[in-house]
DNA sequence: TGCTGATCATGC
DNA sequence: GCATGATCAGCA
């Protein structure tokens, strides 16, 4: 286990040491056995480059590495350099109170600030061979802001009048709902249209790939 | 075949 | 169940 990073500099440094490397290397490092795929490991990846930059280990609410206001967040990538998959933000609390402004919000205070790691993530790629792209620090411009701002007021608006069972995965242009949890039978309590407690599945917030992918061209030109 | 809804492992 | 880390899998 290595020691948290004190400042930006160190943490991206760490980050850039282990571009190029594959999953097989870093997991030598860090003493950790390579799973053969992800079917049962679906977080291996975020783990272990979690420890290899010193993230505090297990579950603990907001970012990664609070002191240096980072999240870090892995993203598999295909060969044209575009995300494979959604990326998790938060789990969106279903009851009332609900919070006032985005600007105070878990997603906000989450994603103000992320350390993206894309890694190759094409399922005919071995896990062990699978390689490290180049990281970056990437902070929402106000154009990003503004979009995730607006997904998150009108889910948060319809969530407060009692219809997130209206709410798809199809709404929201940057950052959508859906389920977050063990699988369908899990429960959490929100609010029908009439302020009565209901029971519905566990949602969360994840960041769109058309999004994210925006994102990594920025980054890389 | 991209995307949505479902799911897996783990700690407390 | 919630929160961490996400990817799986089947259908439109």
């Amino acid at each position: 286990m290595k020691s948290a990073p004190k400042s930006i500099n160190e943490l991206l440094s760490r980050a850039t040491d282990i571009a190029g490397l594959t999953l097989a290397h870093v997991a030598e490092l860090n003493h950790a056995p390579v799973p053969k795929d992800l079917k049962r490991d679906k977080g291996w990846v975020g783990q272990l480059i979690e420890a290899e930059l010193g993230a505090t280990a297990g579950s603990k609410a907001e970012q990664d590495f609070q002191e240096i206001g980072v999240e870090l967040k892995t993203i598999p990538i295909n060969q044209n350099g575009k995300p494979i998959e959604t990326t998790f933000v938060t789990f969106c609390s279903l009851m009332p109170p609900f919070t006032a402004s985005f600007e105070d919000s878990v997603v906000f205070k989450k994603i103000q600030r992320v350390l993206w790691v894309p890694i190759e993530g094409d399922r005919d790629i071995p896990v062990r061979d699978r390689r490290i792209g180049t990281p970056f620090l990437w902070q929402p411009d106000q154009n990003e802001f503004l979009l995730l701002k607006q997904d998150w007021e009108e889910i948060i608006e319809l969530i407060s009048l009692g219809k997130v069972e209206t709410i798809t995965a199809r709404y929201g242009e940057v950052m959508q709902l859906r389920p977050k949890a063990a699988n369908s039978k899990a429960l959490t309590e929100t609010i029908d249209e009439f302020g009565k407690i209901i029971q519905v599945n566990p949602r969360g917030f994840y960041l769109k790939t058309s999004f994210t992918s925006r994102i990594l061209a920025k980054a890389f030109g």
